[in-house]
DNA sequence: TCGCACTTATCTACTAGTAAGTGAGTCGCA
DNA sequence: TGCGACTCACTTACTAGTAGATAAGTGCGA
């Protein structure tokens, strides 16, 4: 353990070494993708050596599936906790769309989208796991939506699934675009639109 | 030259080292992104050695700057002929959304999109071309919702440029997502909802 | 004969990954 | 209580392979 036992009652929690090298290497991946950074750069950050980073995990293609694990687990409690803190689908939606501002003020990309850029070049079981994050977001959107449009807080023609559908990939590429060309105000305006446009009760 | 002058009178134009280096650097770039293919992958593609490539593109750097130039040229005239073509701002953003799809049914992405998730990896000029991209797409398709709003054909509220933003985010968006997740089809569905959203009268 | 387009051969830097070893701490047992 | 066996978390030292890049040389057409 790189916190020795000494720092284990400190008022900063101890988190192991697996989690430091996953905490340095989801920052990375957000920033400049998957294949953008090496265990050389993880190691230097931590000041530790690459052996031990493949001491915790023995690929790269592990790292990548357990960063994925826990970014999708994080996300799942983000959104149960949307759910239980706010009432109205208007409000749910807009705290949906904060969820991806708060990364990108910090210079960040949602994980999946990013990832989603490298696809191509990601092994399977990255590739499967990217693809069920979007599935549960479409599906959680879907269940926001379609209890708004019950409620008579939202109104859209067609498929619930398919305006979910457009929700998240507006929401994944105002993220991409405005980080280079915008920033985070060009992200809400745009946001702004797109759930707008999803649900024009939300305008 | 690779095309032997036998060759230059045939009925498929003969095309210099360097354009078809440019080719399959494209096409690889939309795939797997840029920093995803080596010059070893394009040498072997063409028969020729990495040394080939780097005559006539010394840095990859250079290639790249080439590549988003020839692209975003390309991209202009594309867009001239959608206004030569197409007389109402309906069909004027349909066309616009099918020249992502093209893309997309040829397994790939916007160059521009897929590079702007690199963008913290990539060398100043490609990112000026990206932002530059992005800036003439926002203004055209500014012109095509400012006409298209004043003729009648299409109604949203609020910034001209802000709609232009949203469609640019939300079709970019739809690439990434449904390359990985659902495909062609799945992105006509987002597709229509974005333009429907931003311009209530083409739905 | 000049020079364009290209090859051969090589370089350094960096990639993920591995084998072997080390020191600190823990466990079971007499 | 003390001691050997063992494990955990790591380091040192290394590998094979690949990255972009370069210098020097070759062949061929104008």
């Amino acid at each position: 353990m790189l916190t020795a036992l000494l720092f284990s009652m400190a008022v900063t929690p101890s988190s192991s070494t697996a989690d430091l090298i996953l905490d340095a290497a989801e920052r990375r991946a957000q920033s400049v993708g998957f294949n953008g950074f090496s265990y050389a750069d993880i190691a230097d950050e931590l000041k530790v050596t690459t052996a031990t980073i493949h001491y915790h995990f023995s690929a790269k293609s592990d790292l990548g599936a357990d960063l994925l694990h826990r970014y999708a687990q994080r996300f799942r409690e983000a959104l149960a906790d949307i759910i239980r803190r706010e009432h109205s689908s208007v409000t749910q939606l807009r705290a949906y769309a904060r969820l991806y501002e708060d990364v990108l003020s910090e210079g960040r990309l949602c994980l999946c989208g990013i990832l989603a850029a490298e696809y191509e070049t990601l092994p399977a079981q990255m590739r499967e796991q990217i693809v069920a994050f979007f599935a549960s977001n479409e599906a959680w959107l879907a269940n926001v939506l379609q209890a708004g449009r019950e409620r008579g807080e939202l109104r859209f023609a067609g498929e619930t699934r398919d305006h979910a559908m457009a929700i998240i990939c507006g929401l994944e590429g105002a993220l991409l675009v405005a980080r280079a060309y915008g920033g985070v105000t060009r992200f809400r305006v745009a946001a702004e639109i797109v759930l707008s446009g999803a649900a024009p009760a939300v305008a």
